[in-house]
DNA sequence: TATTGACTATATCAATTCGATATATGACAA
DNA sequence: TTGTCATATATCGAATTGATATAGTCAATA
């Protein structure tokens, strides 16, 4: 899924400038399952706005730069919809560097092991503190993506959310349950090569 | 972690073709945490020949294609620990295009919802069983990176998979356990709307 | 029998995207 | 005072993806 996706979809929860949607893939309701960089939104948001799918108004502030505030037009809208409907979503991608190096964890010191996993595990329950929408955290997501008009959370949020909770909890999980074996393990491996 | 790495850890386990260490990161034992193409994989291996850290013997095949076949110097193999070392891994990414889309599921007609849904858990089912390490189905994987020089798996390796197959059940689980509330919530939801 | 598609193998390239940097200002803390 | 963080847009080089070209083998299938 392209960046013009992404903007069009952060736009479906109301007006946003450029700066906000890129909070949204790095704090918001989006950043556990979607990456976007101002370097890739800015342009996108250009190309948007020439197909007609976005417009904006600027807004002149005293003492500050111009601030321009997207919104979809229903074209936008439309487009978006369609596809979500006519496109088969790509396969989930996970990179994850700490795993990498644990591949190699018998090349390393051990106490580097060790704490690698632990980092792992501080990162992930971190995570599933980030994640969840009633976190009280964040105050100003009360409107916004992932919102109705009320200020609810609208039930595919909620899936998605508790989702990835699930799997952050799993990874804590497992962490916890089997450091102990992988260090035993680590030792007992060294120990026979040499 | 930049694709020169990649390709040195992916030498770490033995010699290999460019061809053959994109195996490794499509389907192979490092594919579901690590991503690297073609396009990147050739010319990681030009610039890691030029600065010493891999060497590469070209065996003439006859009637195809010549082969070229890398093999990590002292100096690479050095410089990847190095690397591991020195470097704090970078956070971890996960993208995932269902997950984005299911966010609007109240903007799509249920039984998308419930396809999309489906298609997940069957997605994560499918991992779950490649992610084995001790899978029949994979037979060329008795050395190679992950193991050692009596084809067993290395503790690291087994922690990694272990890992990824815990992710992978939490997230089948959790859609067994949460599917039908889903599709309530979003009945209700748009019955409430209109 | 012919042809299609899959696999092995290297290589290149346009398009996309990332990550860093520039610019400008206010606020707040050290 | 100096630094750094937040708001806000914009640009650009570098890295990466994904597609395509080339070229041969092999198996299946129509």
């Amino acid at each position: 899924m392209d960046v013009r996706t992404l903007c069009l979809g952060a736009l479906m929860g109301g007006e946003a400038t450029g700066y906000e949607i890129r909070k949204m893939f790095e704090d918001g309701p989006f950043s556990h399952f979607q990456i976007a960089s101002l370097g890739s939104i800015y342009p996108a948001l250009t190309k948007l706005t020439q197909d007609g799918l976005v417009t904006f108004v600027e807004h002149e502030q005293e003492n500050r730069p111009d601030k321009k505030i997207y919104r979809l037009t229903s074209d936008g809208r439309q487009k978006f919809i369609r596809t979500l409907l006519q496109n088969r979503p790509a396969e989930d991608r996970y990179r994850s560097d700490i795993l990498f190096t644990l591949t190699f964890a018998e090349e390393l010191p051990i106490e580097l092991t060790e704490a690698l996993i632990d980092e792992f595990a501080v990162r992930y329950e971190t995570m599933n503190n980030l994640i969840d929408p009633n976190n009280p955290d964040k105050e100003d997501c009360a409107s916004g993506p992932g919102r109705d008009d009320d200020g609810n959370i609208t039930p595919g949020c909620k899936f998605v959310a508790g989702l990835g909770q699930a799997m952050c909890d799993a990874t804590v999980k497992f962490i916890k349950d089997n450091k102990q074996d992988l260090i035993k393990d680590l030792k007992t491996f060294k120990s026979n090569k040499s």
